[in-house]
Formats: C-alpha cells, structure tokens, sequence
DNA sequence: GTAAATTCTTAGCCAAGACTAACTTTTTTG
DNA sequence: CAAAAAAGTTAGTCTTGGCTAAGAATTTAC
C-alpha cells in the first residue's frame, strides 16, 4: 500500500517541508518555551505580590521540590531571564520582566475570554493555563474581539 | 522581605497556594500526554488514509527522525496503545483507537470553533493542534455552543 | 550567641524525546 | 535472482525536567 510516491524520494532536506510537520514542530517548539514562562510568570507574580521571590515559594506555586527549582532557575539565569545569588532571591532581568508581561497579557485575554464564553472561573483559570501557550497573535485578537464585543 | 507567613500564607488565602500549584501539574500530566495523543491520532489518520501506518510516514508528518519514532513507538506499545512487529506497520489496539477518537474529536471541535470565530484555516489548524490537549470537557461543550449557534 | 529549623544547593538517579552513525531487514529494480 | 535502495532498528549522546538524599548556608528561636 506504498500509495504515495511523492512523500519520500531522495531527501535533500533535512528538514520536511510538509505543512503538517511544521506545524507539529511548531508545537513542540512552543511546548520548549512553556515552562520557562510559566516559572517567569509565577516570578512576576510573588515579586508584585511579596516584593521577593523565594525558590521556595516557587516551589510551593509550581508543585514542584525544590531541587527541581534549582535547576530550572539555573537554566532561567543561563537564558538571561532572571539573576540570583546563591542562597538568595531570584530577580527578574529587563528580558525576563517583558517575558513575564507579554505571558501575563496573554494569559488575561485568554482568561478573559474563557469566562466571557461561559466558563466558571476555576475552569476557565486551569484552561487559560494550558491553552495560553498555544495560541496565535491572530487568534488572541479574535478572543480579545469576542470578549470587548459581548 | 520575609512577609510570607505573617501576611499571606496561613491566614486569608482566598485560593490557597496549592490550588495552583494543582493546575500546573495538571498542565504538566497534560503535557507528558500529548505526544502520545499526537502520534495516536496521526496513526489513525494514515491508517485511514493510506491502510497503514508506516514509520517513515510517521517520521515524515510529525517532523522528526526515524529513530525518534522507533522510540516513541516503543512506549506506545508499552502503553498498551498499538501493536506491531519488526520493520513492519503500526496497528492500533482497541485502547489506541479509543483515544485516537477522542483526540480527532477534541480537533475537530477546537478547529471549528477558531473557524467560526474568523480565523483563517491555516492559523486554525496549527492553533488547533497546540491548544486541543488543553481544553476541559466543559470547555469542549461551549465551543461547540458556540459553533452550532452562529 | 549558639542550637535548631528552614532554606537552598549539590550530587546522583531516572525517563522522555530529540539527534547521528552504523547496521539489519525488506523492497525494488535491472 | 542479485545488487541497490529504502525502511527500520540499535547504540550511543545530549538536554530537560522530575525525584531523593545529604550537605551547606541562612534564619529563627531560645
């Protein structure tokens, strides 16, 4: 049933100039950046709301144990999101503030819209979590359309 | 600094930290689901498209390398999701096909709804395929409302 | 001002998911 | 049918993101 012959003759590229392949890249690629906004987010947050971020607070909000903290904030600092010193507070660089500002806007107009739909505010807290990640500036201007609009 | 258990952690918690920390590993179960969905559901798409599906056509349509899918095959079957024997096609189970239903479902349901709301189909389609495995039940049902009405 | 508790880090383990290189099996093709 | 091509697998590497256990640093408490 080798139907389709035009899928894989010689490959020259490396990369799949199949429609569908990007967009699966594409996915994955953004599932890369997600934790990273998401710990960038929940920093923003604890600094607006207890003027500091602790790991351990981090930790407490993510879920996670605190060596895993560790390590993702290496990784944040080695990405040149936040600074920190050993034992000490985590801070927001200007590139980490704008991340957690563009996630924070993204993440309210999901919201936003979720429970302009309809959703009851848990739900719609949990979805806007998962979902914020995933969607088009395009599509955002269509859920900020939708939300001002009703 | 340290206002963390005076001011905010024991007493008023209106959303107790460990609600959101919930949602994040609900996001995270999430996440280590969606591959396997998205192999799942393309399985079924070339199975149905073609009569079988072929590792090199897998590869070719989510962008990766044939040995990725040889590993990814191995824990869907691992998983109980397909079956399959050396150097041959994919076949799902009783489970994999369950599941592939319910994920082409959630697609079909994200993808209108974008659709409807005015987005153009490209966009849609990729948008679809970020967001389709962070979508709740409840939140399934309004886009589908919403749909239908318009 | 020291001892205890908390916080944070390090070290080391594991699994997933990507890759390349090299090998085996199957299919195609003169 | 034998050689070449294509498809699939294995082996080995890397990074990420979890975890526990144990040790170091800091903070709290007596």
């Amino acid at each position: 049933m080798t139907c389709d012959s035009s899928s894989t003759a010689a490959t020259d590229e490396p990369r799949p100039a199949d429609s569908r392949a990007e967009a699966f890249q594409e996915v994955r690629s953004a599932r890369r950046n997600e934790l990273a906004e998401d710990y960038v987010e929940l920093i923003a947050e604890l600094i607006h709301e207890h003027g500091e971020a602790r790991p351990v607070a981090i930790a407490a909000r993510m879920g996670v144990r605190a060596p895993t903290v560790t390590k993702a904030l290496d990784r944040l600092a080695r990405e040149g999101l936040i600074t920190r010193e050993r034992y000490r507070s985590v801070f927001l660089t200007e590139k980490g503030r704008a991340l957690a500002h563009e996630c924070r806007r993204r993440h309210e107009i999901v919201l936003r819209f979720l429970i302009r739909l309809g959703l009851d505010a848990e739900t719609a807290e949990r979805d806007a979590e998962g979902i914020e990640h995933h969607v088009s500036e395009r599509t955002l201007a269509l859920f900020e359309a939708y939300a001002d609009q009703v």
